[in-house]
Formats: structure tokens, C-alpha cells, sequence
DNA sequence: TACAGTAGCGCG
DNA sequence: AAAGCGCGCTACTGTA
């Protein structure tokens, strides 16, 4: 009550602003000696509400007020636009946001400078709680104690009726976001965050423009595999009508599983979560039977054309360029997350799936630079356990293929047959994620390869003979979990869990490896950025890969500059990450 | 009509 | 009890 009191409800006006802003300052300065606290300011920008329907998203909702608060008690907010460039804060200023990136292209769109030195009480929050929700109310009531922070909905319904209600809830977010900071920035300290938290911070501006820029798709090929698609998801419906010999809604799980199951009297071999008879794929590679192998067939074509074929189009700009949104925080990992769309998960596999990635190409007189780190995770493990069979396999050079060496060790023997290297693939990939036999027979079984669970039990029985290094590596990360509640990945990036349950430990081996890698591919996305020549690009990131898009004639030199960036390896990293990269016109003849 | 949950599946 | 980590998207289902 106390605080409400002190609040003066200001509405500045452009004539007075820049001298009462000037008077706040020098106030607020002889209060407090601090001069790094003096020199913080958060700063909130409000926008008109989202609204799928009027197509009003973050990335160009129009800016309606801007709030700022010194000290998190006072606050001003403004709605007059011709004020805002008076009360934006000096390049001399650290301006605190919460979720930067969305208010670095507010102020942008507003044509407002966007502040050099700045820090975000969002990022701190993902790297110190990576487990649960990061909404600013939220952190509010958990942080500051805030009892009932009012919603965006519930003071955008007032905005018209009562602006006032508007204006303070607006400074709340500025007073809520400074305060936050005052927490965070002590905490990320303590727990030796800063190292990672200031790389976040870095990628920021190299994320924003990755998603500016775009990606330039093909429309006009993506409208032809339309036509093609439909005919043969057409087609393979009525042959599979024909062997039901009924017609049936191919979409719901529960149809399928009444034509197989009750129809056809299939035994069914799996259930769902819910403990309904699972009809997923593989469920139905089990089953073999001609209607189950057409159903995958069919659910394999109709994926690509509802989740792709149909949808990308619609994201197109008016150059045909579509901008996912890249969230450098989206994965607990410290992995990106991408949506709208994701072009994280652009079919790679099946022929058709290649004719999707033909779609993206770049503009007329440009190339596309694809380069992925080779085998990036197992050489993470290499580094990790300091195996020596991996270490040998990855730091001595020369033409070396892991997935040989496990079948070699695995079946004994020097001459090892296509068959037996696969299984050695599934292996290696899958003991970063604490794979056991009994995920190991399902997977090989899926993919076609006969065994048994015995059998799969001694195939991890002599990885682990071979690989002591990565025993005994997964072991102590099992007893850190469970000691401690939380590992740390190379860069000090940390992920909390309980440890209590098999899953838990699973997920602790495997963010050692996931995180890092991530990491290490965010450190080169930032090192790149200053690096590229005017005009060449990062257009996307999927995980392990970057693309470039860039002129031509400046192909060459591009790619030895991504490269190099990509393979230089932090100081104490001891395994060699290199990278194959490729100068193309289209994604699809990266591989 | 809106939203949450489920099943299934695309990627690294 | 589940049995491999991390995501987002679509279609369907259930509820209000």
C-alpha cells in the first residue's frame, strides 16, 4: 500500500518529458550512491494484443506504450508516441528487459534505438530454473511476492475503459523486471552462470536477424508436389479400402485398430499410454500384414502433405521467404527450439521428403552454404569419457568409421557385414541416451533387423567392455545426479533433476552430451556473426547444421570462413569437431 | 467456439 | 513403471 502511495501517476507529455526524465535521474542519483545501480533501467514496451485471427503476431504487433522504471518502485509510463525517443534511455545505460528479443523488435518496428548494453531477466530465468514456467507474473509472484499480478488480458479489457488501470499494470512489468534482475544477477553469480548466460545474450542479436532474414522456399515446386501427393494419398486410400473391404476414417487410430484387430482379427502387440490397442507405426510393422505395410505407407505421404507440403506456402513473405521463429531457450538443454514453422524438422529421409527440401533455395544470384558437424554428439562422449577406443577413433586423424570399429568389437571379428554395422549405428547413438536391451531390441526390431532381447543385452555387454571410458563416465554422472540434483554441461550450463528414477538418470547422461553440443554450435553461430561478409547471412540452425545464404561469387570464401569458425574448439575441449560443408542452391543436395 | 489432452510422427 | 534424449505439428477426442 505504502508503495502504491509513492507512485505518481504521470502522463508525460513530449514537451515535459525530457526535462522531468532529466530531474528523475539526478533524484534518483543522490538516493543512491550505487553507481551500476543508477546506470539500470527496465524498460517494458506494451503492443496491441496478439490475435491469430487479425494476424497481429510478436513479430509485428505495433507498439501502444512503453514503461520504465529506475529503482523497481517508481515508474513512468507513456502512450504518447512523440515522447518515447526522449525517455529512451542513453547508450551509457544497461536497459534490463524481460524477453529482449521480443522488445528489441517492438522498439525496431517503432523505429526507436535499440540499446546497446543490456541484460534479460527472461534468459536468467531459463538458465536458473530450467524446469517450469518463465512468465513475467509468474516470476513475480514466486520471486517478489507479488500476490495477484494483474494479466495482460485482465488490463487490456480496461485499456479504453479505464487507461489508468492500463498504465499501471504496464509499470508494474517495468518495476516487476528490475526487481527480477536485482535477484537473477546475484544467483546467476553464485551459481557460475555468467560464462553461459552472457553467450545467451550474445546470440540475441544473431538470432534476430537469422529470423529477419528468412528463408527463401519455392512455392511454385511446393504447389506441384501438391498435385502429385494427392493423387497418390488418393490412390493408396482406396487400394486400402480394397483390402479392408470396407471403407473406414483412415485418421482415427481407434478405426484402424477396429479394422485390424476386430475385422481382420489381428492380434495387436502393443498398447497406448492409455491402454487402448496402439495402432502406431510400430505396432503395424509388427503386425505385416499388406493393409498395415499401406497404412504406413499412406500415414508417411499424408504427414509430409499436411505438416509440410500444404503448410509451408502460407508462411511465405512477398520475396517467398518464410521466418520461423528460432527460440535459442526453447529445449531444457539450452537446445533451440524452432516453430512457424519448424524447419527443424524438414523430412530428410524418404524421397519425398527430399522433394521437400529442394523447396528452399535461396534468392537469384545466391548460394546456400550447409555445414554440419560429423558424429558431433559421440565426439562430445570422446571428449567426456576420454575413452580411449573413441579418442582414438576421432583425435588421430586419418579416415576412421566408428560404426565399423563398435561391430568389429561388438561381433569380434575384422570383416563386418552391412548388418551388423547397423546394429553397431544403434548402439553408438543410442548409449548417449541410456538406451537398455529392451530399447535396443525394439528399435532393431523396427528397423527390420532380427534379434532378441538376450541377445541385444550382450551387444551393450560388450559396448561397455570395449567402451570402459564411456561406462564409467555414464556412472559418475549417475552418481553426480544423484548426489548433487544437478549436472553442469561443458559451459557451465546446469539441468536439475531428482535423480530418483531410471528417466532422471537418463536425462542427466544425456544432457551432458545434448547440452554441450548445443553449446558449442551456439558459441560458433555467435563467433560467425562477426565474421561473415556484407551481405551473406545465417538463415537457420537445426541442431548440428548452419546455413548460410550468400552471394555467389563470395560462395567459396564463405564457406572456408564457416568452417573454420564452426571447428575451432574452446580452450580444454580435447576432441577435434570438424565440419562437412557444402556450397549449394538448394538444401536437398547438401546430402 | 475454444481449449486441453492423446496418439502419432517429422527432425537432430 | 518403464524400458531412448530433446523438440513442434496435425488430427482427433472430450469437455465446457
Amino acid at each position: 500500500m505504502e508503495e502504491n502511495d509513492l507512485i505518481k501517476v504521470t502522463t508525460v507529455t513530449t514537451e515535459e518529458c525530457e526535462k522531468a526524465i532529466k530531474k528523475e535521474k539526478e533524484d534518483i542519483f543522490e538516493e543512491n550512491q550505487d553507481a551500476e545501480i543508477c546506470n539500470l533501467i527496465a524498460i517494458d514496451t506494451e503492443t496491441e494484443a496478439f490475435d491469430k485471427k487479425l494476424g497481429i503476431t510478436p513479430r509485428n504487433a505495433k507498439m501502444i506504450g512503453l514503461s520504465l522504471s529506475q529503482d523497481g518502485v517508481l515508474a513512468d509510463y507513456s502512450t504518447d508516441k512523440k515522447s518515447w525517443a526522449f525517455l529512451m534511455p542513453d547508450d551509457e545505460q544497461t536497459v534490463i528487459f524481460h524477453n529482449a528479443k521480443f522488445d528489441f523488435g517492438v522498439l525496431r518496428r517503432a523505429g526507436l534505438p535499440v540499446p546497446q548494453k543490456f541484460e534479460d531477466t527472461l534468459i536468467a530465468s531459463h538458465l536458473l530454473d530450467e524446469n517450469n514456467a518463465h512468465g513475467l507474473k509468474l516470476l513475480a509472484k514466486k520471486h517478489l511476492g507479488i500476490n495477484d499480478p494483474v494479466t495482460f488480458n485482465e488490463a487490456d479489457k480496461m485499456r479504453l475503459l479505464d487507461p489508468e488501470v492500463f498504465a499501471e499494470y504496464a509499470r508494474n512489468d517495468a518495476r516487476y523486471t528490475f526487481r527480477l534482475w536485482e535477484k537473477f544477477r546475484t544467483e546467476l553469480d553464485k551459481q557460475e552462470l555468467k560464462e553461459v548466460y552472457e553467450m545467451e545474450k550474445q546470440l540475441l542479436p544473431v538470432v534476430m536477424a537469422m529470423e529477419t532474414h528468412g528463408m527463401k522456399i519455392d512455392t511454385d515446386s511446393l504447389a506441384a508436389i501438391s498435385l502429385e501427393v494427392k493423387a497418390e494419398s488418393a490412390r493408396l486410400k482406396s487400394e486400402i479400402f480394397d483390402l479392408a473391404g470396407m471403407e473406414f476414417e483412415l485418421n482415427k487410430p481407434l478405426s484402424v485398430g477396429v479394422v485390424l484387430f476386430d475385422k481382420l482379427g489381428l492380434k495387436c502387440p502393443k498398447q497406448t499410454a492409455k491402454g487402448a490397442r496402439s495402432v502406431d507405426s510400430e505396432s503395424l510393422k509388427e503386425i505385416a500384414h499388406p493393409l498395415a505395410v499401406k497404412i504406413l505407407e499412406y500415414r508417411s505421404i499424408d504427414k509430409l502433405a499436411n505438416t509440410f507440403i500444404k503448410v509451408l506456402p502460407k508462411f511465405a513473405d512477398e520475396n517467398g521467404r518464410i521466418h520461423p521463429e528460432f527460440k535459442p531457450l526453447g529445449a531444457a538443454t539450452g537446445r533451440f527450439s524452432c516453430a512457424d514453422p519448424n524447419v527443424q524438422q524438414i523430412p530428410n529421409k524418404s524421397e519425398l521428403g527430399k522433394a521437400v527440401r529442394r523447396a528452399f533455395i535461396c534468392d537469384a544470384g545466391n548460394k546456400l552454404i550447409v555445414a554440419d558437424f560429423s558424429q558431433m554428439e559421440l565426439r562430445v562422449l570422446a571428449h567426456y569419457s576420454q575413452d580411449e577406443t573413441l579418442l582414438k577413433a576421432y583425435c588421430t586423424g586419418g579416415e576412421t568409421d566408428l560404426h565399423t570399429i563398435t561391430a568389429q568389437k561388438i561381433f569380434a571379428k575384422e570383416d563386418v557385414d552391412k548388418n551388423e554395422r547397423g546394429i553397431a549405428k544403434m548402439i553408438n547413438f543410442g548409449i548417449a541416451y541410456g538406451i537398455t536391451d529392451v530399447g535396443l531390441y525394439r528399435r532393431l526390431t523396427a528397423t527390420g533387423i532380427t534379434t532378441t532381447q538376450g541377445e541385444c543385452k550382450r551387444y551393450i555387454d560388450d559396448y561397455f567392455k570395449t567402451y570402459k571410458g564411456v561406462h564409467k563416465f555414464l556412472k559418475k554422472v549417475k552418481e553426480t545426479i544423484q548426489k548433487r540434483g544437478y549436472v553442469k554441461n561443458f559451459f557451465g550450463r546446469r539441468r536439475r533433476l531428482k535423480g530418483f528414477s531410471s528417466r532422471e538418470i537418463r536425462q542427466a547422461q544425456n544432457f551432458i552430451i545434448q547440452a554441450t553440443s548445443a553449446d558449442l554450435v551456439k558459441r560458433a553461430m555467435v563467433a560467425l556473426a562477426g565474421k561473415l561478409p556484407e551481405g551473406a547471412q545465417l538463415i537457420s540452425m537445426i541442431h548440428d547444421e548452419l546455413i548460410i545464404e550468400c552471394r555467389s561469387d563470395h560462395a567459396e570464401a564463405v564457406l572456408k570462413i564457416v568452417v573454420e569458425v564452426m571447428q575451432d574448439t574452446p580452450e580444454g575441449f580435447t576432441v577435434p569437431m570438424p565440419v562437412d560443408a557444402k556450397i549449394v542452391d538448394c538444401w536437398a543436395d547438401a546430402k
